[in-house]
DNA sequence: TCCCTGATATGAACATCGTTCACAGCACAT
DNA sequence: ATGTGCTGTGAACGATGTTCATATCAGGGA
């Protein structure tokens, strides 16, 4: 075939290529109910093969590294994480009340998704780039996006404050709350009781909406 | 020799022993170099007995595993932070003001010191012990010593309090602490200026204190 | 219908880990 | 001097991610 038309091509690629979307799929469901089992260290490229039924080699058809694998996992997991906030806050607060309470939803949000997805919601974190670390700009983007739901809370907590002023408080209480649920379920430490983090949490949260809103 | 007394049996452990135990600190002093340079994965068994002079099997003769070696340098780490932390609030507050104020410095020191010792802080949390995890206990006591940091001025501010009650709560606290500086050195998002995150760092202290502080 | 060619799948091979182990050498009591 | 128990040695082992020569296959032209 020395001469090949962009629709031959096409028409090539695509059948092929539904096969390969199809056990690309595959290949990451696997890859993900690996990790939510044993962990990050528990993903192996050999069982990965094995499991979707296939030689190693075709893995590295399907993805370019183990990297690339871990961060499509990674991609899943912050669109179900996006959704569980999501849910615990649907509607825009109308008062500063609301807007707290709105507040304390998404971080008791957070933390049962990430206490009922420990494993997969610590490779979020967990997980470094190797060595020159170009890391993929969709994977930043689609971090912002959780910011968003601590953002609009905030916006009526503290309309007053500037655009970025308000950005990095986002930031700055999210950050709190993953803080707070990190060392909590880490399990090197003596292991909170749900109700009890639960209760921190709550109380973190209230005080800093407290103060913001009582701010000078 | 049938009969080893008490007496025989110690100069004889002494006398290698002795070697021993500062070979050992040869290692442990490797490592940690190894480990600010190059990150967690940057540990190498074969490095390190090329660095201390020795063949790769004598390293478990200084130590039992790779982990308790991370262990160990984790320990030295934990110790200098625990130094860097008292020397942030040296004495007593005797109000709440002050209290306040040592709780901001302790926590301005906890992030200098996790960005001036970024690796090797990261090794405190990113490390997991191997399945079964039999985690050591004074890992534990030494975790919660660091507590006790934020526990004293935590004291003065909220002295009515239960003990219990003051325990939890410095534990969130300095977890909150720990989220805002973790994320805010992630280099997967977007990094923070330092006078932003120091910033950031000292309203967040600044308002649970002021919440907690007028709390009913 | 029958190749022939370019893409794809295969699994053995490779490099690199941590860890083990048979063996050599050494220090020291007898 | 001599044997004996400890200790250092580095080759070997078992995993691991990744690559690559080779076999296989799909599918379009005579």
């Amino acid at each position: 075939m020395v001469h090949k038309t962009k629709g031959e091509e096409r028409k090539a690629v695509t059948a092929t290529a539904e096969r390969r979307e199809k056990q690309r799929a595959q290949l990451i469901d696997a890859a993900e109910r690996a990790i939510a089992r044993k962990g990050l260290d528990g993903l192996k490229a050999r069982e990965l093969a094995q499991e979707i039924g296939c030689a190693v080699g075709a893995i590295y058809n399907l993805v370019q590294d183990m990297d690339e694998l871990v961060l499509r996992v990674g991609s899943r997991t912050l669109a179900r994480l996006d959704a569980a906030l999501r849910a615990a806050a649907p509607q825009a607060p109308s008062s500063p009340e609301e807007a707290a309470d709105a507040l304390v939803m998404v971080a008791l949000a957070y933390s049962t998704f990430a206490r009922d997805n420990l494993q997969l919601w610590r490779v979020l974190f967990e997980h470094r780039m190797a060595e020159g670390a170009p890391v993929p700009d969709w994977i930043v983007s689609e971090q912002m996006a959780m910011f968003r739901h601590i953002l609009e809370p905030l916006s009526v907590l503290v309309p007053d404050r500037s655009e970025v002023e308000r950005g990095l408080l986002s930031r700055t209480l999210f950050s709190a709350v993953h803080g707070v649920v990190a060392i909590g379920l880490e399990e090197k430490l003596i292991a909170v009781p749900r109700r009890e983090l639960d209760r921190q949490i709550e109380g973190m949260v209230r005080l800093i909406c407290r103060g913001l809103a009582t701010d000078r």
